[in-house]
DNA sequence: GTTATGCTGTGATAGTTATCACATTGTTGC
DNA sequence: GCAACAATGTGATAACTATCACAGCATAAC
């Protein structure tokens, strides 16, 4: 992988998230080669877009052929570091946090959930759904720091967000997944995105009510 | 509200989503105005950002002195049409359901849930957390065609994401918000959202494997 | 070997979105 | 009533992103 000193649009990363989601699907043995038109169709995107997305990391493919489905598929999980095994825990194990606790992707997207932490006295001490012992948020900076984890998802109330973001910070993590509806703030040197549910229902109500007009 | 005959970017209907988040947070007697710097701290967006989104809808300021922070929390509402009381459905009843179905805001963003869905024998019958019964999949389109259902929320495994959307249409569904990392095909008539927790995982790990680098 | 074919890779272009700078206008104090 | 002030609203500009059209290259056919 050779990739080019541009900046690379954040659209764009989302897209080859879902390429490498269709390419995993799509390449069985008789699709060993895919085309940008085909997977274009399968993910609603233009054959052009594809081009252009891969084109910023380098040449995945055979001109007059089209792309090697299984080696386009690790190329682009090479991309997005998905291949990596990164040290996880959930803050907040409601039933949100339960969800995230029992998706099989995590694993497969580069995360091994290691702990979890509630501040819930009932929920303390048993386990969660995968196996995970269920520990006191009042744990979490020292857990961080000795276990070593790089990835906090926080699932908590808002009320308790920043809190928790601020105890894996100076627990040392490297990143924050938030899907508490608040903008946490952490400092520069720990990657954040925020995931907003609420927002994305907001979107609906708006795009419903345009259309009612 | 004066609607304009722009289109409006898909980020300033985001945006408004945090705004009104955020107001709802901050207008507390004591803050009876606001202005959009102070807004912009808050939700890390710049004021002249805040200031054209909002220009797009019409004009909710005072010039010299700022916004109502009640009222500016109202018009948003209106403009995104958080204020309706749509029926909705929940379809797939695992954790990630269940998880939306306890979500109080569901209510506060103008969504009603009165039914919910699940293919698994043992859970139909009985009643999900919020006291709606849970019912067949089998009985989708009839359901949503009698209750006049407008909304259906999609937390399906990816292989019945596609043939529970094509029931919910048939049904006469208004819109979908679709949690499957699948891309759903509706005819143009639905409105259709497609929510990724993948590509929002996978979006991490670039970010962070680029840190690394 | 040569030509025809087909799909990739990419520079140029069009379209979209964010930023900036300031004109505008309501408010306050005298 | 007038001047000073403060924060909005918006046209102009810059930055970013997607689309287009075709050059480039591997393959297949003859």
């Amino acid at each position: 992988m050779k990739t080019k000193e541009h900046k690379i649009p954040e659209a764009t990363i989302k897209r080859l998230s879902t390429y490498v989601n269709y390419l995993g699907r799509l390449g069985t043995d008789s699709n060993p080669v895919i085309s940008s038109e085909i997977l274009g169709e399968s993910c609603q995107v233009s054959p052009a877009q594809i081009r252009k997305d891969l084109s910023y990391f380098g040449e995945f493919g055979v001109r007059g052929v089209g792309y090697d489905t299984k080696k386009l598929e690790a190329e682009i999980k090479d991309i997005l570091g998905i291949n990596h095994n990164w040290p996880t825990t959930v803050v907040g194990v409601g039933k949100l946090g339960q969800a995230l606790l029992n998706f099989d992707f995590f694993r497969n997207h580069g995360f091994r959930i290691i702990t979890a932490f509630d501040s819930d006295p009932n929920k303390i001490g048993t386990e969660a759904a995968n196996g995970v012992t269920i520990q006191s948020i009042s744990n979490i900076e020292k857990c961080v720091r000795e276990e070593k984890i790089s990835i906090g998802i926080i699932t908590t109330p808002v009320a308790a967000a920043q809190d928790v973001t601020d105890k894996l910070v100076d627990g040392g993590i490297k990143g924050i997944l938030n899907f508490a509806p608040i903008k946490v703030k952490v400092p520069e040197t720990v990657t954040l995105r925020n995931v907003s549910i609420t927002s994305e229902l907001d979107n609906l109500a708006y795009l419903l009510t345009q259309k009612k007009r």
